[in-house]
DNA sequence: AATGAATGAGCCTTCATTCAT
DNA sequence: TATGAATGAAGGCTCATTCAT
């Protein structure tokens, strides 16, 4: 069935089979025949759409972060204070778009797997960075310069292991334990810097 | 050339062989006959001393675990207050045992491939959960009970979130400022909870 | 856009794209999409105009063996002699137009896999057949009836093999020098039985 | 069966294989599979002695091009005079072990293919200027200079030509009369120029 | 205890061919 | 007449695992 236009559909449909696969068999048992018969259609048309297979996970990762990054912006664009917009990004790291099984399933697989390929580890990066540049953007305004550097990086990791934690299982599947917990690391450094605004 | 005991330096061997490959090759590449290789033995022989490639990967993250649990039990027998307990579980998560590029890439791997194999998810969760639980022990003694488990959850996902960042490369290979990153962490929840000693 | 008369047009377009196709990436890759692309025209479209891609190629044979086979006509047209006609045959051989890299490569990669084919081998053993019948027809007429039969059967021999070594890209591409090598065979034949008038 | 100082044994066998193969289905129809299974092996087994599918077609080429200079050489260790030596390097080629259908068939085929492969178009070079140079240095002793030369070159192409017919059948499996004929094609040369010593 | 040759299943990828439009 | 999306069958290659020695 020939139709025009088909691209950017067909290109979802895999995407979503290779979150749904990882999800379901793994990242090593992800085949590329698995692939296309959860998204209904035939193995060969997987090289229609996509370079070859790494070229379909590099875009499932890219896939997950630009939903993401939709996701933070959307945010973002409501927030007024700068606590708010810390709080937008942290919402929609936990959104819950974000937060299906599949989706933590195949962003933990695709994270173990960066390292071995250029392309995914530079989104992979390009993504750590900007959420970092986030959120210092507006800690700065909240906390001594060298606190809100590491109130930074400490929310990124934590957001990071919680989603670890989660995808392993060891956590319950709750999006707003998760948005507490870290809104309660970013309080936390907020209270003990208003509450003594010498610094540390 | 039949020799006896051969059996724990075989298997040592393996291990480390195992390790060395993920980092070098990936887990996806690192096949049998590659960490044979690394070891210095034939690949006929992995079978001799481990059921399949699976439970050579198990032990191998099990291995991690134990030197990690070794660690953390050393440092907490010298420990002497709670707070010091916490500083040690910190401290034995950042030792300089853990802390190699070849341990760290192979903790995420076979964490990425946990879910799909229930040994390794149940150890994963074993050490997860002693890990809270050592936490949560001393924390207690230091902070309200709510607070005290959001804090054990919080260093624990901050932990394995900063080990991420390692292993994907976007965090400095530093273990000091890891350490100092996750005690802030536990200091600034201990100090907001004793300044304002009502709770929260 | 339905056009009428399009057949000898895109049959000669999709010959020509099989030949540069066939000698810029060989027959193995000489594939109906790259053949098409070459073409420019869709990978579909070879199906409207040849049975499959066997009759494409056996088609793009013939073309070659036709072209062969008119440039002798017309050349042995305007010769008088026989000697002259023997000439003519050969000097169609190597004109221009059967020169050119792209002919010889493709002629060879048939060549190569005419064993295979019922309808390519017997193409190929009627134009043997006939450059044999040429060569000997005026060969009779100069030379001792077995003479002839060994002369015709080494020009013709001479001719393919030259052929061959240009394919290969081991003997130089100008069609001069194999020319006078093959009219030195015929020549030296020639006179070495009219010197000695007795046959050999 | 594990044994030591297989890899000639399975290395001939799969060449011969490939021959048969290549002889029976085509070269675009030797797939590994076919040549294993001919060879009495497994297909996995062909990539323990070859590099992969290319590495074992350019061996089998070497082989049949080793197997034509050992017999060359044998017959050349015989020869006493320069005419002889010429007759034992033509008999070389048209040698009972060369002129099997098997041996003729694979000939072209991987003819055909070697202007896409470096490493066979290179030994085909090699064995082409290896037999030019050999004859020429005999004939160079029976013929002046420019005649040697071209007797040379068309000596060798009239084996090569003669060869090509006889694998696409157009020419009867006789040794013999190839060797008479091209044996004839040096005798005609040398009859011409002892006839008129003056040169042409 | 140890080797490494051998197997055979499975994976990624390519490609001739078909077909709805 | 023409497109190019789609299929499905192989093909080359890898690899965990077995086994004779």
């Amino acid at each position: 069935m020939p139709k025009v236009g088909m691209q950017p559909i067909r290109r979802k449909q895999l995407i979503d089979a290779a979150i749904q696969s990882i999800h379901e068999f793994g990242l090593a048992n992800a085949t590329v025949a698995r692939i296309a018969k959860k998204a209904g259609v035939s193995p060969g048309i997987v090289h229609h759409y996509f370079e070859d297979k790494n070229d379909l996970l590099f875009s499932t990762m890219r896939a997950l972060l630009v939903d993401l990054r939709i996701d933070a912006v959307t945010r973002l664009g409501t927030a007024r204070t700068p606590t708010e917009r810390v709080y937008a990004i942290i919402d929609a790291s936990f959104s819950e778009t974000q937060f299906s099984p599949e989706v933590i399933t195949a962003w933990l697989a695709l994270y173990g797997s960066a390292r071995r390929s250029d392309r995914l580890s530079r989104i992979v990066r390009i993504y750590a960075r900007r959420l970092h540049a986030n959120l210092l953007h507006d800690l700065r305004k909240l906390l001594p310069a060298d606190a809100a550097v590491r109130a930074a990086e400490g929310t990124a990791a934590l957001i990071d292991g919680l989603y670890l934690r989660l995808a392993l299982g060891s956590a319950r599947p709750d999006p707003d334990h998760h948005r507490a917990l870290t809104r309660d690391y970013v309080d936390t450094h907020l209270a003990f810097h208003s509450a003594d605004p010498s610094g540390r």
